[in-house]
This record gives C-alpha cells, sequence and structure tokens, in this order.
DNA sequence: TGTACATCAGTGAACGCGCGTTCACTGATGTAC
DNA sequence: TGTACATCAGTGAACGCGCGTTCACTGATGTAC
C-alpha cells in the first residue's frame, strides 16, 4: 500500500544505509536486492520504485560509504584542528574495532579491489571518495603542497593495504602486529622531512 | 574419453593456472567453474574430476598465485642478492605494467579483500602467501630482526594498497601519480632507520 | 473543510538465466594374463 | 609381446537453486473540485 512521501524518503535512507553496510561486510556480489531489502525492513519487489537496477544502488551506496568516512573526518578537523583530527584518524583507521567492524569500515579497503573491475561509475565513485579523502589528510602533512598530496596518497594506500593484511590475520597476536607495523610505516609517510630541502 | 596420465596432470595444471589467472582478472565469484575450465580448452562437466568443488579449487589456485610471486622473488635474491632483488621488486610492484595485467599481478592485491570474507582455507591459503612474502622482503631490510619484520610487514601493507588506489584511477596521468607516491613511501619502509637506535 | 478519485509505494508470485553440481555415457588407457 | 577387459578422464544434458527483474494487484495517500 502507498505510504507517504516523507515514509518513502525514510525508506530510500534506510535502503542506502544497509546496502552500504551489506556491501561492505559481505561484498557487492554476494549481496542480494532481496537481502538490503530485507534488512531495511521491506520486500523485495518494491526495490524498482527506488532505483532503477542493483547497480544503480550500488553507485549511490558506494558513495554514501565514502561521504560518511569523509564526513566524520571533516568534522573532527573543524572541531579540534587538523594534526589533531588526522593523527585520530590514522589511530582509528589502524584499530581492531575497524579490522572487526567491516559494515562501518572504509569502503576503500573493503570494496576497491571488487570495484576496480566493475563498471565505471563504480570505479569513479570509489576514486571520488579516495581523492576526498586524501585532499583532507594532506591538511594534516607540512611541506610544499605537491609533496603533501603525495605524502597523504601515501599515507591512505599504507593504511588500505594495512587493513587488508590485518582483516586476514589468523588470530588476534598477529592482528595486532600488522596493525602496529601499519602504523608505524603510516607515521613515517605522515611525519617523514625530507632531508635535503 | 579417458586421457593418459600424464595428460590429466597437465590438464590439472592447466586447470589451476587459468584459475589463478581469471580470478585474480575477475574475482573469485565472477568467475564460474565453466569459465575455467573453457579457459584450459575442457568441457566443465570433467572438472569434478580434479577438484572435489569450486571452493576446493580456489584455495589450490590462491596457493598456486602466492608461490609464483614467492617464488620469482626467491629466484631474483639467488640470482642478484637481497638488497638489488628486493628493490627491484618493489619497483616491479609499483610499474604500470603490474596495475594493468591484473591476472599475473599480486593475489593479495587482487584476492585479499574478497577472501578475507570468505571460508577459513581460502583466508589461510592468502595469510601463508602474505607471510612467505613478509619474510622474503625482511632479507632486504637492515636492523633488528623484529624490526625488520614490521618494516616489512609496512612495506607490504604500502604495495598493496597502493595497487589498489592505482588500478582505480581514472586516468593514467593519475595512476602514474599514485604509483610515484606509493613508491615513495614504499621506500621509506625500506629503507628508514630510527633515529634515537 | 469535505468528498471522490487518480496515483503510486509496497507486496509477493512469477519470469528467464546462469550458477555449482550430478550423472549416464563414451572410448582410449592401463592392466592382468 | 599380444590380447581381453576393467577403469576412468572427459562430454554434454540435466538437476535444483538463487539471482535480478517484472508485473498484476492492493489500499493508503495526495489532489482536484
Amino acid at each position: 500500500m502507498r505510504v507517504t512521501k516523507q515514509a518513502m524518503t525514510e525508506n530510500n535512507l534506510k535502503i542506502v544505509d544497509e546496502a552500504a553496510r551489506l556491501f561492505r561486510e559481505k561484498g557487492i556480489e554476494a549481496t542480494s536486492v532481496a537481502d538490503v531489502m530485507g534488512a531495511a525492513g521491506l520486500t523485495h519487489g518494491g526495490f524498482y520504485r527506488h532505483f532503477s537496477s542493483k547497480d544503480d544502488l550500488v553507485s549511490v551506496a558506494i558513495k554514501k560509504a565514502s561521504d560518511d568516512m569523509a564526513g566524520d573526518l571533516k568534522k573532527d578537523i573543524s572541531q579540534q584542528g587538523e594534526k589533531q583530527a588526522i593523527a585520530d584518524f590514522v589511530r582509528r583507521y589502524l584499530s581492531e574495532q575497524h579490522v572487526t567492524n567491516l559494515g562501518k569500515g572504509c569502503p576503500i579497503a573493503a570494496l576497491g579491489a571488487e570495484v576496480d573491475r566493475k563498471s565505471k561509475a563504480h570505479r569513479d565513485a570509489i576514486t571520488l571518495g579516495s581523492e576526498q579523502l586524501i585532499d583532507l589528510l594532506a591538511l594534516g602533512i607540512d611541506g610544499e603542497p605537491d609533496d603533501v598530496h603525495a605524502k597523504a596518497t601515501g599515507l591512505l594506500a599504507t593504511l588500505v593495504g594495512t587493513l587488508i593484511l590485518a582483516r586476514s590475520a589468523k588470530t588476534k597476536a598477529l592482528m595486532n602486529q600488522i596493525l602496529s607495523s601499519g602504523y608505524r610505516a603510516a607515521e613515517l609517510c605522515r611525519t617523514h622531512r625530507e632531508k635535503n630541502k
């Protein structure tokens, strides 16, 4: 039966949120339209009143996940300054919590490899998120603009790679060892100063 | 019709090789048993004379891909020494060629995220490959044993993350920018010396 | 504001399709004599 | 070494299943008067 405009908008947001969570948790291909609709408290048939296809939802959900991550960092920056916010971000990114909680975590680490093989639209959504994040990370790094951007890119790469390695760890001990190794590498990217400059 | 034992062994190797390539190129879920058998020049029905299930093949193929990568590096080390071989490995890992050629590339970057969500057997195959590679990379890094292992772990994380970011790049120029940023970060991991030691 | 009716968000059965897996069959291979 | 026969690698049709998508239907919503 028909619902109010407001209810439909709320349902739309719920669908996107649950999709963003499930895609990160289980992967895009492994998550069905029915899975997403069920998680949003609806039946699968109504899906096409909201999106023209699963691929359409995938683009929107990736964008949502990226914006959420960047939005959190932006808020932190405005509240406690670039340096502190970005140092905290790195610490949170390489935390046990982030390794375990796929569904609320970094979409680049969770979906990057899968999306790189897919349609241009999906790749673009992830790329946009990466660029947004790199620009924010650059705010917390000293040096020449070009240099800063390169360092921020290296930092993000180190974070993403460390998270993926940590998620494959068999034991909690191994996981923490990978996280702390990655943290050292990340801090090197973030704080290193060129000698001959 | 029945084939010779030798032919069967050759077919088995071909199936594993094509699977290792296709899984990395298209992803594990996106590659069907029929795809693999077709690429090996066989029909899908005969698959179960070689493997008990698709999952069984996945484990074997991941192991093959990991062993190939580690094997190449091992050979290089024995031919030109640790330092040179590992410096070359980093350069090759962060090359345009590696970004483009998914099928022959690093299985951790191509399959890590997908496998982390799957069965223990698959995760273990990837983890084993990572550990093997980290131990080899450690041979080209100076310092205390613990320190060296942590640096090698950070280095691998940086390589994996950079490759994934580079593969999402829209343009060749952006791709090369990501690769060179990652290379700087990787060299930092590989050659950095602690000040207070 | 109240009424009559068109709209359309959501439901659940049904669709065609490709998947992993099974199976009866074929005929060359490997083996027992 | 030669022969007779059991074995089994490979074939291709068939299976049940879950997927993305479609559709007739329902009934509350939104709107025209």
